[in-house]
DNA sequence: AATGAATGAGAGTTCATTCAT
DNA sequence: GATGAATGAACTCTCATTCAT
């Protein structure tokens, strides 16, 4: 049994290490120009003991999307639910989204990489599924707010699907150092811009 | 020199032709499961003619993704700059990002197939180029309105951040169809948002 | 027209030379020690050039099998439904049939190689089709043979099984140089011994 | 003592199993597409063990073969050389030839497998060798039948020959599946035939 | 200018063999 | 003695690019 656990830990060690290396190849040089080679030498290992523990260099890449992604869910969903005052929470949200997509920008260079269409169609819907959430549980936040007259009666939907757009242009503009500002400024403005959209006069 | 322009025309004719093809075959297939086979064939050319007109593969896609880009400049700055109201401007511009979003759906996607590094940043930067210009724009065009007391006094510069990236994020949701409600409610809903934001004391 | 025909004589020609070096590649090491890379060299011209004229390794296989094997067909069936003498066209059988399978050596060899369960099969049904119909059409000879009393009365589909049968073994004994005699005086005492046998009331 | 023959016992049980395996793998799916793997697995011990018994895939497989070869001579020998009436020997003869390679069906496909030329080679003298003992012990028996008067006056060599052949090639036909008729039947025409043409004077 | 047959470097993948445990 | 994870050489096949026609 200890032994079991012991060979277990070594394997997990193994996958985990190996796909690290694919992830930082995957998003450095795109799915393509990265070889089944490099990615062994990336991660201190043969050829041949790449194919021990994923299947196909594709399995590989698919491994390194569905994880990553399914961190975004995590890190931003509790934010909206949690019960701090609405506008502290939007500019937490604005801020989680932006530190995701940069600390997770491999993630995102990576889902930039050429995917099979079928990788393509699962990662996007994946990432669909979280911005759904997202904007839901707005959507329910919001019409909460509303009842209790704590904001103006905007449609929750949409004024949802407003925040959560602009939290995601607002990640990938800085992904992408398309913006010069400091951060910290920029989620504050944004956030005062959205606020007092949002609240009654 | 009639012969001339007359041969002239013919080889743009082939390029735009080539550079046609390419692009489509780029935007639906991705950049590596693209064989130039494919590209000749689709502009019904030979395989050789396509090496006629472009050096390689790379530059083919190279000039497709700059054509493709140059063109979300000239759709959205002059709305930016018009004399319409600025409320409505700000609905054009939301519009039209969306629109071009939509339009050009095979440049977005072709951006998101594989790219050398090289190609990557080149694209990445003129993508940028052109959000900085929108930003520029709009900071120039709040700060005027403050100054006529047509807005509120925001600080110009990351309201006009704000404005890009609620632009950007929203077009890239109704791009990926993460979104599913009636394309003008989302904007105007946004628009609102934003326009109270600016526009309170 | 003529050019057409000149392009296609050239590619004839290049499908032949291929198919002739890798059916010597596969005689001389067997299917698997052959690499497309030697039957490329062997055939003169690059590796890539005989993917240009069959799919797959696979399918230069099965041409070389099927192109071989219906030789066998030719050059035996016409001598046992000659009007020759019954004698003189056993001796001819056994000796036809010794001398394609000593012509053909490559052929056998290629054959005895290994062979996809698949490609197997289609090739020993192809040997057995062609041996069917050498017994069949011995047999309609050695029963036409006794209704004309030029030969005992024996049960003529036996009768007839065992001279194929005997022709088969005798010309696998000399293609695999398990016999030293002089071919034609085991084919004379073997012929005799047969027509003996078939003779004799 | 008790102890090292225990050993060597179990040593010796293992070397059978794994060759038993190996066997039964090479046979049924071919040399080549038998991996080490399967061959351990269906062994019942790890890949590493095999290497324990035999330095090689290769070893393995000519020990399969060698091992195989040697049945068929202990098989057919005694039966030339028995005191039976030479016609029984014959038919018996026949007899056991194509139940052994009825039997040893996979042996005989393992023959057909990839073979390195070197093997392949050995393979080949190895079965050369029993025929070449089977044709002699016939031409002895032959020779003496004709000095007793009990047959004609044939050259005993190539008599000897055509019986082997004739015997071969029927085993073929019928492992191969190219018969069709009752074997009983086929053996006694067979027999029949030769021994006619043997007798007569 | 246009062609497309030919090229060959380089990709993903397999598997016989080794060796630390 | 037994194991099986690790290795890396060698395979088949693809496709961007060239060049004789």
């Amino acid at each position: 049994m200890a032994r079991r656990s012991k060979a277990a830990v070594v394997t997990d060690y193994r996958r985990e290490q190996i796909l690290n290396a694919a992830c930082r190849s995957f998003a450095r040089h795109g799915l393509h120009a990265t070889t089944v080679d490099q990615i062994a030498r990336a991660a201190g290992v043969a050829k041949g003991t790449v194919y021990l523990y994923y299947r196909s260099k594709e399995e590989l890449l698919g491994h390194a999307l569905t994880e990553g992604i399914a961190g975004l869910r995590t890190e931003t969903l509790p934010i909206i639910t949690s019960d701090a005052p609405l506008e502290a929470r939007l500019r937490r949200f604005l801020g989680a989204m932006i530190a995701f997509f940069n600390r997770r920008r491999d993630l995102i260079e990576l889902y930039q990489s050429e995917l099979t269409a079928e990788m393509r169609l699962t990662a996007r819907r994946k990432w669909g599924q979280i911005y759904a959430a997202q904007t839901k549980a707005w959507e329910h936040e919001l019409r909460e707010a509303a009842k209790a007259h704590a904001i103006a009666r905007v449609h929750p939907a949409r004024a949802a699907l407003a925040i959560v757009s602009l939290a995601h242009g607002l990640a990938i503009q800085h992904l992408k150092g398309w913006t010069s500002g400091p951060l910290d400024d920029d989620i504050a403005e944004a956030c005062a811009l959205l606020w007092k959209g949002l609240s009654v006069r």
